[in-house]
DNA sequence: TGAATACATGAATAGATGTTCATATGTACA
DNA sequence: TGTACATATGAACATCTATTCATGTATTCA
């Protein structure tokens, strides 16, 4: 790297080709807001397991609930985010109501996750 | 179904036998945990755009606050939080810290992401 | 060695988030 | 119609988290 490209930092940048260019290979800043909050969605220990649940099979809220032995309410609240995320689906059957995933995603992005995390 | 699987939703389940088999297949606690905490350091968009950036070019602390318009402490705590999680490594040449991608599932995951999300 | 610079980090604070509690909604059934 | 039940939801609260501010560490160079 050439010394003319050297400025201080604080004020400016070190090395502003690099900088230019990849700012001006950057996605539309809400795009990627987008995916942070998609990932967000996936980010707590809750949710996880419920979305892997639903990946075994189609669940009422009550076997949630049991199954992940939490309140009926707290699952509740969790399934109402995941379904704004698009991640789940439901269907009502009289009283209940049963969900299950919503996108082939999910399973992809779970795998993909897998994979870092074994090892 | 039939109705001796029905009980009382509070108390225990509605389709024990269904939550017999997912409970079984359930990945242990941790495993799981460990994935929302993954996906946990993906939620966050100043992370994500970190990510992206990296993706295009490996940068320096510096060029990155310039790039993403934050302070130079804002990036150096987040670039800790990718460091932990072991999506980010890091060079040092003299006084400057270049980081880089540190897994080839960082990608993967993203154009995951991006597929949801594109819609 | 001392000044300048690039980065790291601890403490503090404001805002976001998950669960609980109480209660509302809607359906089935006697 | 009235009761029981499955689920949804609003408010409150405790916890977590991202940024700022001040300062520390390490490296270069005069």
């Amino acid at each position: 790297m050439s010394n003319n490209e050297i400025k201080k930092c604080d004020s400016t940048i070190i090395h502003e080709d690099v900088v230019n260019k990849v700012k001006e290979n950057m996605p539309p800043e809400e795009s990627l807001y987008n995916l942070a909050e998609l990932f967000k969605v996936f980010g707590d220990s809750t949710r996880i397991r419920i979305l892997y649940a639903l990946s075994a099979s189609d669940m009422c809220v009550c076997d949630i609930a049991a199954l992940l032995d939490m309140s009926q309410s707290a699952i509740s609240h969790q399934l109402r985010i995941l379904k704004q995320a698009r991640l789940v689906k439901y269907r009502k059957e009289g009283k209940v109501v049963y969900y299950s995933l919503d996108d082939d995603h999910v399973n992809q992005i779970f795998a993909q996750g897998l994979e870092h995390v074994k090892e």
